[in-house]
DNA sequence: ACGTGTTAGTAACTCGTGTTACTATTATTA
DNA sequence: TAATAATAGTAACACGAGTTACTAACACGT
């Protein structure tokens, strides 16, 4: 059935050379003589016998696995609802083949900590953790004791290398725009649970847009989404009958976007008319959306590309600065935002 | 720095035996007498080292990677557009992880046969193939000389071990419910170029659909599109302007469907009232559409999990059937579908 | 006392590669 | 011509595990 795959050894007897020799040509030993002759007869008979290396054996003997594993840690339904995701991994994908490496994929929702059993049985060479939480103190550890990690998004507080957007700074950009457009009630809605990361740093953005705009933040317009459009809904629903004069919000999702437009559309509240709405993550059905959503692009496959090279960097022994890299995102104008008129 | 991780080596040293012996203790090695007394001085030791077998010696001698490649030949452009296939993966993953095995994952958008090293360098042991092309002869050749793989999505013609969805039936589906509100104008964008295997199957599905409900099939009725919302918007811009009488159109992809239906809305139609339409896949953001979209549901997690499962037999030696398995998926209607008036 | 079994364990080989240290041959120089 | 250097190549070891074939020690029955 299965032909055995061709060795260095089968290559050496057809080239009537010592396997050392092989190796040596192969790997294109620099320092290291081996007339012109040899060397095309190695070639010819690697050619002839469809050689490939062995990984296995040279990772043994290399202990490197030449892998990168790509972790993710959100649950279920927040990767699903992350419409951006697959670019970051597709970007990490390009990063690592760019430079002779693989991407061994891992999804935790429990077990959370499991990852470092991939470097410890030396599955991978380093990794790349998205969704890192606050509680993994065996991440800090792990990573004092010189395991090679970037993350994709921050950890307060820690010095880990990480790749991320400035969230704070995002969210105070899209704000600004709609405080520019004249509105003073906006309202927001996360992301996700506000223990999160990447929900604080835009609500810190949101209350210093607010602020430099001089008008004061205020809690009750600020509700929390989890990632799904029907948590948009639900707290749209809550805002629209909470807060008078609302005039816009600020929904640091465009997929929990979704549903809160839903919500004011189902209130019989025209967009941007009535109340004009900003998302965040421009996912590609963004400009589609009724009507076409204002949101921030962020860039994902960027992210994904910055944190594979940044692993790989490390990898290669590069001693790099422990600052974040951070990426910019750009603000989208779209028709779901507008000027408010002086009226409402 | 990074301290070396301990072998089989240290553990015996620190238990006081052989290595072999803490080989198949740690392996727990039946029809082998080893005492209660030294199993248990090598777990302590074990423990005590924080051993684990590295994977590149087991490999080795194994054999075996206890890997398998997800590899995606899919272009960029489609796979972004593709809100179903991180689930694909996820359920890939989640099978893999079950049977202790790691996934590898692989983006080959040019050099489309080059997953074949994956298998020949040992890597991995076997493979998922998602958007196998069908000019892809080289795949035929692997499967027959015993290569493990298993495809997501059909090849037709071939007799390689697939995942997939009815296609033809679940197209056959939704435009007969389509019918059955009594459209008889019913036009269909696809969902990829029509070379592409899946979008040929959706177009018989939809023509067995009509010949069914006694209509005949009218090639003008069927544009194509390529993924991509603005595909569907351009689409369907023509057919409105082409056909005359259009009460429904079927659109063999959510996020195609949403392009349509900004052109639908654009050219001051109403949706369900003027035109009904049907979209393909139940992108988590479809229920969100405006209106929500009446489509099929495809269990893409099961998907994946079904390749991966299939693929992990394979390896596991035992001997299927090739008939490729399919999975069925599910007519959701919502709001965008409506019986036909007979005014129109 | 002798052979036979059983128990508990190990030495030595294998997997496929990379790499160091060494040798045999030929060419060059004093 | 003898000493030296350069060229072309190899033998032997290492990496970390799994596995086969073997042995030493002791118990048992006759």
């Amino acid at each position: 059935m299965n032909k055995k795959r061709a060795t260095s050894q089968d290559v050496a007897r057809l080239a009537g050379v010592s396997r050392t020799t092989v190796s040596f040509v192969l790997n294109n030993i620099q320092g290291v003589k081996i007339s012109e002759a040899t060397r095309a007869k190695i070639h010819n008979a690697a050619r002839e016998l469809n050689y490939l290396p062995n990984v296995s054996g040279r990772k043994l003997v290399s202990g490197k696995s030449n892998t990168i594993g790509l972790v993710l840690l959100q649950s279920f339904v927040q990767v699903q609802a992350d419409a951006n995701l697959i670019n970051v991994m597709l970007g990490v994908e390009k990063a690592a083949s760019e430079f002779g490496y693989h991407v061994l994929l891992k999804h935790l929702e429990k077990n959370v900590s499991s990852y470092t059993h991939l470097i410890r049985e030396n599955s991978v060479d380093g990794i790349i953790l998205s969704g890192p939480r606050k509680d993994d103190e065996n991440l800090i550890r792990m990573y004092h004791e010189g395991f090679p990690v970037v993350l994709m998004g921050q950890l307060p507080g820690s010095d880990l290398p990480s790749v991320d957007i400035d969230n704070q700074k995002a969210a105070a950009e899209i704000v600004s725009h709609l405080i520019s457009l004249n509105h003073r009630h906006i309202a927001m809605i996360t992301n996700a649970p506000i223990e999160f990361t990447s929900a604080q740093q835009r609500i810190s953005g949101y209350q210093e847009a607010l602020r430099a705009g001089g008008i004061e933040p205020d809690p009750a317009y600020i509700k929390a989404g989890n990632y799904t459009p029907e948590s948009g809904r639900l707290a749209m629903k809550v805002l629209l009958e909470t807060i008078p004069h609302l005039s816009a919000v600020f929904i640091a999702s465009d997929v929990v976007a979704i549903g809160a437009i839903q919500a004011i559309t189902d209130a019989g509240l025209r967009i941007p008319q009535d109340i004009s709405v900003a998302g965040f993550d421009d996912i590609p059905l963004a400009g589609y959306f009724t009507p076409p959503l204002t949101t921030m692009r962020l860039p994902s496959s960027e992210l994904g590309f910055a944190a594979g090279k940044q692993l790989l960097r490390i990898l290669q022994g590069e001693k790099l600065e422990t600052t974040p890299i951070i990426l910019k995102s750009d603000l989208i104008v779209r028709s779901s935002s507008l000027a408010k008129e002086n009226s409402r």
